[in-house]
DNA sequence: CTTATTTTGCAACGTTCACTACAGAATACG
DNA sequence: CGTATTCTGTAGTGAACGTTGCAAAATAAG
Protein backbone atom coordinates (compact mmCIF):
# COMPACT_ATOMS: atom_id res chain seq x y z
CA UNK A 1 0.00 0.00 0.00
CA UNK A 2 2.81 2.57 1.06
CA UNK A 3 4.22 2.35 -2.57
CA UNK A 4 1.02 3.68 -4.22
CA UNK A 5 0.99 6.08 -1.78
CA UNK A 6 4.16 7.08 -2.12
CA UNK A 7 4.62 7.23 -5.78
CA UNK A 8 0.92 6.76 -7.44
CA UNK A 9 -0.98 4.49 -9.18
CA UNK A 10 1.60 4.40 -12.68
CA UNK A 11 4.55 5.54 -10.78
CA UNK A 12 4.36 1.45 -9.02
CA UNK A 13 5.26 -0.75 -11.84
CA UNK A 14 4.71 -5.29 -10.77
CA UNK A 15 8.16 -5.34 -10.61
CA UNK A 16 8.31 -3.03 -7.91
CA UNK A 17 5.47 -4.77 -6.35
CA UNK A 18 7.23 -7.91 -6.84
CA UNK A 19 10.36 -6.97 -4.71
CA UNK A 20 8.42 -5.41 -2.24
CA UNK A 21 6.02 -7.98 -1.23
CA UNK A 22 8.54 -10.75 -1.99
CA UNK A 23 6.40 -12.72 -4.93
CA UNK A 24 6.37 -13.48 -8.09
CA UNK A 25 3.79 -11.52 -10.63
CA UNK A 26 1.84 -14.80 -11.34
CA UNK A 27 1.46 -15.16 -7.56
CA UNK A 28 0.33 -12.08 -7.65
CA UNK A 29 -2.01 -12.03 -10.52
CA UNK A 30 -3.33 -14.65 -8.80
CA UNK A 31 -4.10 -13.41 -5.81
CA UNK A 32 -5.34 -9.75 -7.00
CA UNK A 33 -6.13 -10.39 -10.47
CA UNK A 34 -4.95 -7.23 -12.03
CA UNK A 35 -2.68 -4.13 -11.24
CA UNK A 36 -6.14 -1.83 -10.78
CA UNK A 37 -7.46 -4.52 -7.96
CA UNK A 38 -4.21 -4.47 -6.30
CA UNK A 39 -4.69 -0.61 -6.19
CA UNK A 40 -8.02 -0.67 -5.18
CA UNK A 41 -7.22 -2.87 -2.00
CA UNK A 42 -4.54 -0.90 -0.96
CA UNK A 43 -7.23 2.56 -0.89
CA UNK A 44 -9.28 0.30 1.05
CA UNK A 45 -6.90 -0.51 3.44
CA UNK A 46 -5.74 2.95 3.09
CA UNK A 47 -9.52 4.65 3.68
CA UNK A 48 -11.58 1.76 5.90
CA UNK A 49 -15.20 3.26 5.49
CA UNK A 50 -15.90 4.36 8.99
CA UNK A 51 -12.19 4.41 10.53
CA UNK A 52 -10.10 6.98 9.35
CA UNK A 53 -8.85 10.16 11.20
CA UNK A 54 -11.96 11.93 9.71
CA UNK A 55 -14.28 9.62 10.45
CA UNK A 56 -13.04 9.71 14.43
CA UNK A 57 -13.30 13.03 14.62
CA UNK A 58 -16.63 13.68 13.19
CA UNK A 59 -18.00 11.28 15.97
CA UNK A 60 -16.76 13.92 18.66
CA UNK A 61 -19.48 15.49 20.62
CA UNK A 62 -18.74 19.18 19.98
CA UNK A 63 -18.37 20.40 16.95
CA UNK A 64 -15.65 22.79 17.43
CA UNK A 65 -14.07 19.73 18.55
CA UNK A 66 -14.71 17.90 15.62
CA UNK A 67 -13.06 20.26 13.65
CA UNK A 68 -9.78 20.92 15.75
CA UNK A 69 -9.49 16.88 15.92
CA UNK A 70 -10.11 16.57 12.13
CA UNK A 71 -7.55 19.14 11.05
CA UNK A 72 -4.93 17.95 14.05
CA UNK A 73 -5.04 14.44 13.67
CA UNK A 74 -5.11 14.37 9.48
CA UNK A 75 -2.06 16.86 9.63
CA UNK A 76 -0.36 14.44 11.97
CA UNK A 77 -1.03 11.61 9.64
CA UNK A 78 -0.12 13.29 6.51
CA UNK A 79 3.19 14.67 8.57
CA UNK A 80 3.92 11.13 10.10
CA UNK A 81 7.63 10.06 9.21
CA UNK A 82 7.06 6.56 9.64
CA UNK A 83 4.18 6.60 6.75
CA UNK A 84 4.27 8.16 3.21
CA UNK A 85 3.66 12.20 3.27
CA UNK A 86 0.36 13.59 2.78
CA UNK A 87 -3.30 12.15 1.86
CA UNK A 88 -3.28 8.86 -0.29
CA UNK A 89 -7.18 10.09 -1.63
CA UNK A 90 -4.86 13.29 -2.54
CA UNK A 91 -1.84 12.00 -4.12
CA UNK A 92 -2.04 8.35 -5.95
CA UNK A 93 -4.08 9.26 -8.91
CA UNK A 94 -2.94 13.33 -9.89
CA UNK A 95 -1.05 12.35 -13.42
CA UNK A 96 -2.73 9.77 -15.22
CA UNK A 97 -1.90 8.74 -18.84
CA UNK A 98 -4.74 7.92 -21.17
CA UNK A 99 -7.16 5.09 -19.55
CA UNK A 100 -6.54 5.04 -16.25
CA UNK A 101 -8.65 7.65 -15.60
CA UNK A 102 -11.28 5.72 -13.50
CA UNK A 103 -8.23 5.16 -10.88
CA UNK A 104 -8.12 9.25 -10.39
CA UNK A 105 -11.97 9.09 -10.24
CA UNK A 106 -12.55 6.65 -7.39
CA UNK A 107 -10.27 8.68 -4.98
CA UNK A 108 -12.45 11.89 -5.99
CA UNK A 109 -15.12 10.33 -4.98
CA UNK A 110 -13.66 9.30 -2.17
CA UNK A 111 -12.60 12.66 -1.21
CA UNK A 112 -16.26 14.23 -2.06
CA UNK A 113 -17.87 10.92 -0.04
CA UNK A 114 -15.43 12.74 3.06
CA UNK A 115 -16.35 16.01 1.72
CA UNK A 116 -19.97 15.30 2.42
CA UNK A 117 -19.89 13.71 5.87
CA UNK A 118 -18.11 16.84 6.91
CA UNK A 119 -20.70 19.14 5.61
CA UNK A 120 -23.23 16.79 7.02
CA UNK A 121 -21.80 16.93 10.20
CA UNK A 122 -21.50 20.86 10.36
CA UNK A 123 -25.46 20.80 9.16
CA UNK A 124 -26.00 18.76 12.11
CA UNK A 125 -24.46 21.04 14.28
CA UNK A 126 -26.26 23.95 12.84
CA UNK A 127 -29.67 21.78 13.43
CA UNK A 128 -28.36 21.19 17.51
CA UNK A 129 -27.93 24.90 17.69
CA UNK A 130 -24.70 24.18 18.11
CA UNK A 131 -23.47 26.52 15.46
CA UNK A 132 -25.45 29.80 13.89
CA UNK A 133 -28.55 29.51 11.53
CA UNK A 134 -26.55 31.67 9.01
CA UNK A 135 -23.64 29.10 8.81
CA UNK A 136 -23.45 28.22 5.36
CA UNK A 137 -21.94 24.16 5.47
CA UNK A 138 -21.26 23.78 2.47
CA UNK A 139 -18.53 26.42 2.14
CA UNK A 140 -17.42 25.97 5.85
CA UNK A 141 -16.96 22.41 4.68
CA UNK A 142 -15.52 23.21 1.78
CA UNK A 143 -13.15 25.44 3.22
CA UNK A 144 -11.85 22.35 5.77
CA UNK A 145 -11.21 19.94 3.31
CA UNK A 146 -9.33 22.76 0.99
CA UNK A 147 -6.75 23.47 4.07
CA UNK A 148 -6.98 19.21 4.28
CA UNK A 149 -5.75 18.60 0.29
CA UNK A 150 -3.35 21.75 1.16
CA UNK A 151 -1.39 20.29 4.22
CA UNK A 152 -1.30 17.20 2.19
CA UNK A 153 0.74 19.11 -0.84
CA UNK A 154 2.56 20.63 1.87
CA UNK A 155 3.43 17.44 3.34
CA UNK A 156 4.69 15.63 0.33
CA UNK A 157 6.86 18.79 0.29
CA UNK A 158 8.46 18.07 3.37
CA UNK A 159 6.70 19.98 6.11
CA UNK A 160 7.35 19.63 9.48
CA UNK A 161 4.95 18.51 12.04
CA UNK A 162 5.44 22.09 13.72
CA UNK A 163 4.64 23.89 10.80
CA UNK A 164 1.56 21.70 10.12
CA UNK A 165 0.78 22.40 13.41
CA UNK A 166 0.70 26.01 12.79
CA UNK A 167 -1.29 26.13 9.94
CA UNK A 168 -3.71 24.09 11.77
CA UNK A 169 -4.03 26.51 13.86
CA UNK A 170 -4.37 29.22 11.73
CA UNK A 171 -6.35 27.44 9.90
CA UNK A 172 -8.91 27.53 13.22
CA UNK A 173 -8.92 31.08 13.27
CA UNK A 174 -10.91 30.83 9.53
CA UNK A 175 -13.57 28.87 10.72
CA UNK A 176 -13.78 30.43 14.39
CA UNK A 177 -14.44 33.79 12.17
CA UNK A 178 -16.88 31.62 9.97
CA UNK A 179 -18.55 30.85 12.87
CA UNK A 180 -18.70 34.49 14.38
CA UNK A 181 -19.42 35.95 10.93
CA UNK A 182 -22.30 33.42 11.03
CA UNK A 183 -23.32 34.41 14.72
CA UNK A 184 -23.70 38.26 13.29
CA UNK A 185 -25.76 37.60 10.60
CA UNK A 186 -27.82 35.44 11.96
CA UNK A 187 -28.59 38.23 15.05
CA UNK A 188 -29.19 40.80 12.11
CA UNK B 1 1.70 24.06 -21.99
CA UNK B 2 -1.84 22.72 -21.52
CA UNK B 3 -1.39 18.98 -22.14
CA UNK B 4 1.18 18.66 -19.29
CA UNK B 5 -0.68 20.80 -17.20
CA UNK B 6 -3.64 18.55 -17.42
CA UNK B 7 -2.22 15.38 -17.59
CA UNK B 8 1.10 16.03 -15.69
CA UNK B 9 4.43 15.07 -17.02
CA UNK B 10 4.11 11.56 -17.68
CA UNK B 11 0.78 11.45 -18.88
CA UNK B 12 1.38 13.44 -22.31
CA UNK B 13 3.31 10.85 -24.12
CA UNK B 14 5.56 12.22 -27.39
CA UNK B 15 2.60 10.65 -29.53
CA UNK B 16 -0.39 13.17 -27.74
CA UNK B 17 2.56 15.87 -28.15
CA UNK B 18 2.98 15.20 -31.90
CA UNK B 19 -0.94 15.18 -32.90
CA UNK B 20 -1.59 18.36 -30.42
CA UNK B 21 1.16 20.17 -31.89
CA UNK B 22 0.81 19.05 -35.30
CA UNK B 23 4.18 18.29 -36.25
CA UNK B 24 6.25 14.93 -36.01
CA UNK B 25 8.25 13.45 -33.01
CA UNK B 26 11.67 14.63 -34.87
CA UNK B 27 10.66 17.80 -35.20
CA UNK B 28 9.82 17.84 -31.52
CA UNK B 29 13.27 16.61 -30.96
CA UNK B 30 14.91 19.01 -33.28
CA UNK B 31 13.49 21.45 -31.70
CA UNK B 32 13.86 20.94 -28.04
CA UNK B 33 16.21 18.05 -27.79
CA UNK B 34 14.06 15.71 -25.38
CA UNK B 35 10.43 15.84 -23.46
CA UNK B 36 12.58 17.18 -20.30
CA UNK B 37 13.46 20.12 -22.07
CA UNK B 38 9.87 21.03 -23.22
CA UNK B 39 8.11 20.25 -20.18
CA UNK B 40 10.76 22.76 -18.55
CA UNK B 41 9.95 25.10 -22.00
CA UNK B 42 6.04 24.28 -20.60
CA UNK B 43 6.38 25.54 -17.11
CA UNK B 44 8.73 28.67 -18.01
CA UNK B 45 5.64 29.70 -19.70
CA UNK B 46 2.91 29.10 -17.34
CA UNK B 47 5.11 30.37 -14.67
CA UNK B 48 7.37 33.14 -15.85
CA UNK B 49 9.32 34.76 -12.96
CA UNK B 50 7.50 38.06 -12.02
CA UNK B 51 4.51 37.63 -14.04
CA UNK B 52 2.11 35.19 -12.04
CA UNK B 53 -0.62 36.19 -9.89
CA UNK B 54 1.07 35.96 -7.51
CA UNK B 55 4.05 38.03 -8.65
CA UNK B 56 1.42 40.47 -9.31
CA UNK B 57 0.11 40.62 -5.66
CA UNK B 58 2.95 40.88 -4.25
CA UNK B 59 3.61 43.82 -5.32
CA UNK B 60 0.34 45.90 -4.30
CA UNK B 61 0.53 48.58 -1.76
CA UNK B 62 -0.71 47.21 1.28
CA UNK B 63 -0.61 43.29 3.02
CA UNK B 64 -4.08 43.02 3.52
CA UNK B 65 -4.84 43.61 -0.42
CA UNK B 66 -1.67 41.59 -1.37
CA UNK B 67 -3.52 38.21 0.72
CA UNK B 68 -6.59 39.42 -0.86
CA UNK B 69 -5.94 39.73 -4.30
CA UNK B 70 -3.05 36.37 -4.15
CA UNK B 71 -6.00 34.24 -2.93
CA UNK B 72 -9.07 35.84 -5.28
CA UNK B 73 -6.13 36.18 -8.28
CA UNK B 74 -5.13 32.74 -7.94
CA UNK B 75 -8.51 30.95 -7.30
CA UNK B 76 -9.84 32.98 -10.40
CA UNK B 77 -6.93 31.37 -12.39
CA UNK B 78 -7.14 27.87 -11.23
CA UNK B 79 -11.15 27.55 -12.10
CA UNK B 80 -10.70 29.49 -15.46
CA UNK B 81 -13.12 26.68 -17.56
CA UNK B 82 -10.66 28.60 -20.24
CA UNK B 83 -7.62 26.43 -18.62
CA UNK B 84 -7.27 23.25 -16.88
CA UNK B 85 -7.73 22.93 -13.59
CA UNK B 86 -5.52 24.31 -10.94
CA UNK B 87 -2.35 25.19 -10.44
CA UNK B 88 0.81 23.68 -12.90
CA UNK B 89 3.15 23.69 -10.11
CA UNK B 90 1.08 21.84 -7.96
CA UNK B 91 -0.54 19.38 -9.94
CA UNK B 92 1.83 18.63 -13.02
CA UNK B 93 3.97 16.29 -11.14
CA UNK B 94 2.74 15.03 -8.60
CA UNK B 95 3.18 11.28 -9.61
CA UNK B 96 6.45 10.30 -11.18
CA UNK B 97 8.06 6.79 -11.50
CA UNK B 98 11.71 5.91 -10.93
CA UNK B 99 14.06 8.16 -12.79
CA UNK B 100 11.99 11.21 -13.41
CA UNK B 101 12.12 12.85 -10.01
CA UNK B 102 14.28 15.53 -11.10
CA UNK B 103 10.84 17.00 -12.57
CA UNK B 104 8.71 16.77 -9.46
CA UNK B 105 11.76 18.88 -7.82
CA UNK B 106 11.88 21.75 -10.55
CA UNK B 107 8.23 22.15 -9.67
CA UNK B 108 8.43 21.73 -5.72
CA UNK B 109 11.90 24.14 -6.39
CA UNK B 110 9.22 26.98 -7.92
CA UNK B 111 6.95 26.35 -5.07
CA UNK B 112 9.23 26.74 -2.37
CA UNK B 113 10.15 30.10 -4.52
CA UNK B 114 6.93 31.41 -4.42
CA UNK B 115 6.50 30.55 -1.04
CA UNK B 116 9.28 32.16 0.03
CA UNK B 117 8.37 35.69 -1.89
CA UNK B 118 4.97 35.64 0.33
CA UNK B 119 7.24 35.48 3.05
CA UNK B 120 9.48 37.73 2.55
CA UNK B 121 6.41 40.06 1.39
CA UNK B 122 4.94 39.62 5.13
CA UNK B 123 8.26 40.47 6.50
CA UNK B 124 8.53 43.35 5.10
CA UNK B 125 4.97 44.30 5.98
CA UNK B 126 6.04 43.16 9.59
CA UNK B 127 9.26 45.79 9.50
CA UNK B 128 7.17 48.68 8.39
CA UNK B 129 4.90 48.12 11.20
CA UNK B 130 1.86 47.33 8.86
CA UNK B 131 1.67 44.08 10.64
CA UNK B 132 2.47 43.37 14.44
CA UNK B 133 6.03 42.73 15.52
CA UNK B 134 4.83 39.51 17.13
CA UNK B 135 3.36 38.42 13.78
CA UNK B 136 5.14 35.32 12.51
CA UNK B 137 6.03 35.30 8.63
CA UNK B 138 6.61 31.70 8.20
CA UNK B 139 3.78 30.50 9.62
CA UNK B 140 1.83 32.82 7.96
CA UNK B 141 2.84 32.47 4.51
CA UNK B 142 2.08 28.28 5.19
CA UNK B 143 -1.19 29.01 5.66
CA UNK B 144 -1.77 31.26 2.48
CA UNK B 145 0.43 28.68 0.77
CA UNK B 146 -1.73 25.61 2.15
CA UNK B 147 -4.79 27.27 1.33
CA UNK B 148 -3.54 27.98 -2.33
CA UNK B 149 -2.18 24.45 -2.74
CA UNK B 150 -5.21 23.38 -1.26
CA UNK B 151 -7.76 25.21 -3.56
CA UNK B 152 -5.46 23.50 -6.84
CA UNK B 153 -7.02 20.64 -5.60
CA UNK B 154 -10.19 21.40 -5.09
CA UNK B 155 -10.85 23.16 -8.54
CA UNK B 156 -9.48 19.80 -10.25
CA UNK B 157 -12.49 18.26 -8.27
CA UNK B 158 -14.64 20.33 -10.39
CA UNK B 159 -14.85 23.49 -7.37
CA UNK B 160 -16.56 26.61 -9.42
CA UNK B 161 -15.67 29.79 -9.39
CA UNK B 162 -18.60 30.61 -6.33
CA UNK B 163 -16.96 27.83 -4.10
CA UNK B 164 -13.59 28.90 -4.66
CA UNK B 165 -14.48 32.71 -3.77
CA UNK B 166 -16.28 31.51 -0.58
CA UNK B 167 -13.22 29.54 0.12
CA UNK B 168 -10.72 32.69 0.06
CA UNK B 169 -13.02 34.60 1.95
CA UNK B 170 -12.78 31.73 4.75
CA UNK B 171 -9.45 31.89 4.24
CA UNK B 172 -9.34 35.26 4.51
CA UNK B 173 -10.82 34.96 7.90
CA UNK B 174 -8.09 32.90 9.04
CA UNK B 175 -5.33 35.71 7.91
CA UNK B 176 -7.31 38.39 9.81
CA UNK B 177 -7.13 36.35 13.03
CA UNK B 178 -3.28 35.82 12.57
CA UNK B 179 -3.49 39.39 12.65
CA UNK B 180 -5.58 40.19 15.35
CA UNK B 181 -3.84 37.22 17.65
CA UNK B 182 -0.15 38.81 16.96
CA UNK B 183 -1.60 42.13 17.58
CA UNK B 184 -2.97 40.82 21.00
CA UNK B 185 0.21 39.42 21.76
CA UNK B 186 2.20 42.39 20.71
CA UNK B 187 0.02 44.78 23.10
CA UNK B 188 0.72 41.71 26.15
C1' DC C 1 15.07 29.34 -60.46
C1' DT C 2 18.67 26.91 -57.29
C1' DT C 3 20.24 25.93 -52.87
C1' DA C 4 19.80 25.48 -48.02
C1' DT C 5 17.09 24.32 -44.34
C1' DT C 6 13.38 22.18 -42.10
C1' DT C 7 10.01 18.73 -41.78
C1' DT C 8 8.15 14.31 -42.66
C1' DG C 9 7.39 9.45 -42.73
C1' DC C 10 9.15 5.36 -41.85
C1' DA C 11 11.44 2.08 -39.49
C1' DA C 12 13.52 1.23 -36.25
C1' DC C 13 16.21 1.05 -31.17
C1' DG C 14 16.20 -0.53 -26.45
C1' DT C 15 13.44 -0.41 -22.61
C1' DT C 16 9.46 -0.86 -19.85
C1' DC C 17 4.83 -1.97 -19.05
C1' DA C 18 0.76 -5.18 -17.44
C1' DC C 19 -0.29 -9.53 -18.09
C1' DT C 20 -0.28 -14.77 -19.42
C1' DA C 21 0.90 -19.80 -20.07
C1' DC C 22 2.97 -23.60 -18.25
C1' DA C 23 6.10 -27.07 -16.34
C1' DG C 24 8.41 -27.82 -12.27
C1' DA C 25 9.27 -26.86 -7.40
C1' DA C 26 7.64 -25.96 -2.96
C1' DT C 27 4.25 -26.06 0.47
C1' DA C 28 -0.04 -27.47 2.71
C1' DC C 29 -3.32 -30.87 3.89
C1' DG C 30 -5.35 -35.36 5.06
C1' DC D 1 3.39 -40.80 2.89
C1' DG D 2 0.53 -39.34 -1.36
C1' DT D 3 -2.25 -35.80 -3.22
C1' DA D 4 -3.78 -31.15 -3.87
C1' DT D 5 -2.75 -26.53 -3.98
C1' DT D 6 0.12 -22.66 -4.40
C1' DC D 7 4.17 -20.47 -5.91
C1' DT D 8 8.08 -19.92 -8.95
C1' DG D 9 10.87 -19.09 -12.90
C1' DT D 10 10.92 -18.71 -17.50
C1' DA D 11 9.59 -17.14 -21.62
C1' DG D 12 6.99 -14.94 -23.63
C1' DT D 13 2.64 -11.46 -25.56
C1' DG D 14 1.41 -7.10 -27.46
C1' DA D 15 1.59 -2.48 -26.51
C1' DA D 16 3.62 1.74 -25.15
C1' DC D 17 7.46 4.59 -24.17
C1' DG D 18 11.26 8.29 -25.44
C1' DT D 19 14.39 8.69 -28.80
C1' DT D 20 17.22 8.22 -33.25
C1' DG D 21 18.77 7.66 -38.23
C1' DC D 22 17.93 8.71 -42.78
C1' DA D 23 16.09 9.45 -47.40
C1' DA D 24 12.62 12.03 -49.42
C1' DA D 25 9.48 15.79 -49.44
C1' DA D 26 8.32 20.34 -48.31
C1' DT D 27 9.41 24.91 -47.29
C1' DA D 28 12.29 29.01 -46.93
C1' DA D 29 15.73 32.03 -48.57
C1' DG D 30 18.61 34.34 -51.91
Amino acid sequence: MEMFWRHGYEGVSIKMLEERLGIAATSLYAAFGSKDALFDEAVEMYDPDGATPTDRALRLPHVREVVEALLRDNAEAYVDPTTPAGCMLVVAAVNLSSGHDHVGEKLAARRRRDSEKIRRRIERAVRDGELPRRMDPARASSYLVTVLHGLSIQARDGCTRDEAVGIVTAALGGWDALVDDAAALSRS
